[in-house]
DNA sequence: GCGACATCTGTTAACGCTAACATGCAACGG
DNA sequence: CCGTTGCATGTTAGCGTTAACAGATGTCGC
């Protein structure tokens, strides 16, 4: 920097204020600061910078280290985002588990980084359990988690989306609609089953048949291999499209018909899910939009230091394909 | 700091020694400091730290924006790797393409960070065009591309894993093996397409029947409906799982009985291979291994600062499932 | 018993940057 | 024509840490 100013022939402190565009240089000074700066080859040092101001630019984004569609969609959404607002993203990935052990040390680390603020990608029930070790004085958001918490948060609407995959199906004439659930560790799993059971409950309908899976294909599966069994049910809402797979692989190899005999749902609208067989009706997120619309409450908390709670709800949509059809017989 | 050291009874420079596992500090003076720290709750700014050593502790993973199996599962396997050795992981997402540009913007981002090194996922082609661009004076490994490159690599022997499944299929009876590849920009693409022509060519086989998909279901159902026409076609080897899934569904809305009729492979072995209708027979990657090989091969560089080009290859396996079988007929 | 040496601890000066204040100079009003 | 104002720039200090050196204390040999 003191060799810039030399170049320029101005003070270190006139480079400086070139450099965070401070309104009372001249443009002629300007302009010569900035091309001693593309001279040089000139790049600021960020830690001198974070030292003196306290401020890191950088935002910590804490997440299970999951392959799972959403997750990895959500932290893509936000790095893209945190780039475009001239943040850096420092990931702390947990286990396959949240507790406050784990995120507590994931925590420290961040805030030794002296992050600006921290995005918390959090969608098991432990997190619950987890998030009261959170630290207050830090800007904190939360997705996919903390449903009733008091932190910001963005999530998809997951009870509205099961909702409306319920009530697609009840419209089709279904009267005995099972659920294939998520592992109960996962929010997201408690709030679809909810909307299915809302759904039913609207239309009259019993909540009898729930089968629990663990999101993957092989629990679908052998979740399938059961529905087949029941010949009462002429339709299912499975809570993931991988477990849908394997509800349909198990269907099919026990022939019974998709959609003739059995309607199925599924949730996420994965990439393949058109391609399943037959392909899928489902219920989409944007998880891009989610990953930046977090960042927006992140950074207006940062910007306003305001400690208003703010809940950003994102609405899902139902993707009708060919895996559901109107009730067959009486 | 200053704080622990009036707790203490010593100077600031006695914290720092302590902090840094210094050996010429006393037991007793070394208890008091940590008793000190332990009770005021210090934590040492990283940023300081940073400024006066010119090290981060913090390493920069470039990576592309996508959702694939593969990229994900090395980046979580590089994080924790990274962690567990005391560094921070900071997440640079390129577009969906790398050119010079985005992968340099990219690294001044890193630069500016002042990062120790760079670990760049770089599977396609065009980072053959972007990798030149790189910095000499920045440690940096390179994975999933450069094949001929200046750079430390790691990879998965792809070819091995193409030649492996081609194998497989020859040893089944079948003469006629088509390919599904992948997208022309992927590498991956060309070295499992190589792998597949070096193992029918080792057999006396010819290569006709290649068709170009682009990773998703999608394509992979328009390859499969090419191929289900293509009668002396028994078996097929698809360049991702993904793409198989396609093939699968294509080849049975077709009414061409997979195994019986067309043996099909894919690569990667997704969680969802095994449920696929037929279990899909595939070539297993282990990405977490990956990356956490891709790590240590950057930390050599840190240590030893030897400028010894590391080429660091793991071997993929195959797995057979129910999508191949003998072929039939004369 | 006194200098030489080892061991532990303290003092000072950076690292590169920004904040706060100080200075110089032009424009302006009375 | 001079004090006041406002703008552009320079000067100084300090962010929290480590490196380099300086000092204090104890230990040993002769």
């Amino acid at each position: 920097m003191t060799d810039v100013a030399r170049v320029a022939g101005v003070s270190h402190q006139t480079v400086s204020r070139v450099l965070n565009g401070h309104p009372s240089v001249r443009p002629a000074t300007r302009a010569r600061v900035l091309a001693a700066i593309e001279e040089l080859g000139y790049r600021p040092n960020l830690a001198a910078r974070a030292l003196v101001t306290g401020r890191s630019r950088t935002l910590g984004l804490v997440t299970l280290e999951t392959t799972l569609f959403g997750p990895v969609t959500t932290l893509y959404g936000i790095e893209r985002a945190a780039r475009e607002a001239g943040y850096f993203v420092s990931v702390v990935s947990l286990g396959t588990a949240i507790d406050p052990g784990s995120l507590e040390d994931a925590l420290a680390r961040l805030r030794a980084q002296r992050v600006a603020g921290v995005i918390l990608i959090a969608p098991l029930t432990s997190s619950l359990l987890a998030l009261p070790s959170l630290p207050i004085d830090l800007p904190v958001v939360v997705v996919e988690g903390d449903p009733d918490g008091a932190f910001a948060t963005a999530t998809v609407d997951q009870r509205a989306g099961a909702r409306a995959a319920t009530e697609h199906l009840i419209g089709l004439g279904h009267r005995v609609i099972a659920h294939v659930a998520g592992p109960p560790e996962w929010l997201e799993a408690h709030q679809r089953e909810a909307g299915w059971r809302a759904g039913l409950a609207d239309a009259g309908l019993a909540g009898d048949v729930v089968l629990v899976g663990d999101w993957t294909a092989r629990s679908g599966y052998q979740a399938g291999l059961a529905l087949a069994e029941m010949t009462e049910v002429t339709a299912v809402f499975v809570a993931n499209d991988h477990m849908a797979l394997g509800v349909l692989r198990a269907l099919h190899e026990r022939g019974r018909a998709v959609p003739e005999e059995i309607s199925v749902v599924g949730f996420d609208d994965i990439g393949e899910a058109e391609y399943f067989t037959p392909s899928l009706t489902t219920v989409h997120q944007d998880f891009d939009e989610l990953g930046r619309r977090s960042l927006d409450l992140l950074l207006c908390q940062l910007d306003s230091s305001n400690s208003v709670v703010e809940r950003l709800v994102i609405a899902p949509r139902l993707i009708e394909r060919r895996s559901t059809a109107a009730r067959e017989g009486p």
